[in-house]
DNA sequence: ATGGGTTCATACGGTTCA
DNA sequence: TGAACCGTATGAACCCAT
């Protein structure tokens, strides 16, 4: 839909490519989240825990972008979950 | 990519080698700043604390080297020590 | 067409060595 | 110190099931 073709992602503001995970996002969010949506606990924020997330800036900060993700309704359980955690 | 292949180091004006620690810059800055990013207090300028760093001069005051890079916008907290620091 | 996963080239941080 | 090399994360292209 045209609507789309303007969207913005959600999490970061690059161009949104439709819904993914549930939140209207880009492609590197999208890829973001299906690698580190396990793996919260072991991610630390090198700053203070409040990174702005912006097209610039996302990479610099996993913790807070992953944050980001669930704060904008990412829900991991749209994952084939095979990823058979990371934490055998 | 070719804009980068001209590219100067933006602190000592050496052929740069993309961003490091967010600063576009050579490979001899990019090493110098992982030893010396936590080193700051130890440091001490030989002369009057305004060197000019250039390709050639760079070697001769690491605290004027180091302050340049932390102006130019080179940032420790990407780098891996830190997240030890800041936890423990 | 949409939204999952897979694959691959690249960027960049760390490690090693002359 | 600086250069070569290595490993991991990123992001884009692509594939497949619905």
């Amino acid at each position: 839909m045209d609507t789309l073709s303007h969207a913005k992602c959600v999490i970061c503001n690059d161009r949104a490519k439709g819904y993914n995970f549930n939140v209207l996002s880009c492609v590197s969010c999208k890829a973001f989240f299906r690698r580190n949506a396990f793996r919260e606990d072991s991610l630390l924020c090198p700053f203070v825990g409040k990174c702005n997330i912006t097209l610039l800036t996302r990479k610099f900060c996993q913790k807070c972008r992953l944050n980001k993700c669930f704060a904008s309704g990412m829900i991991k359980e749209k994952q084939k979950q095979n990823k058979d955690h990371i934490n055998t």
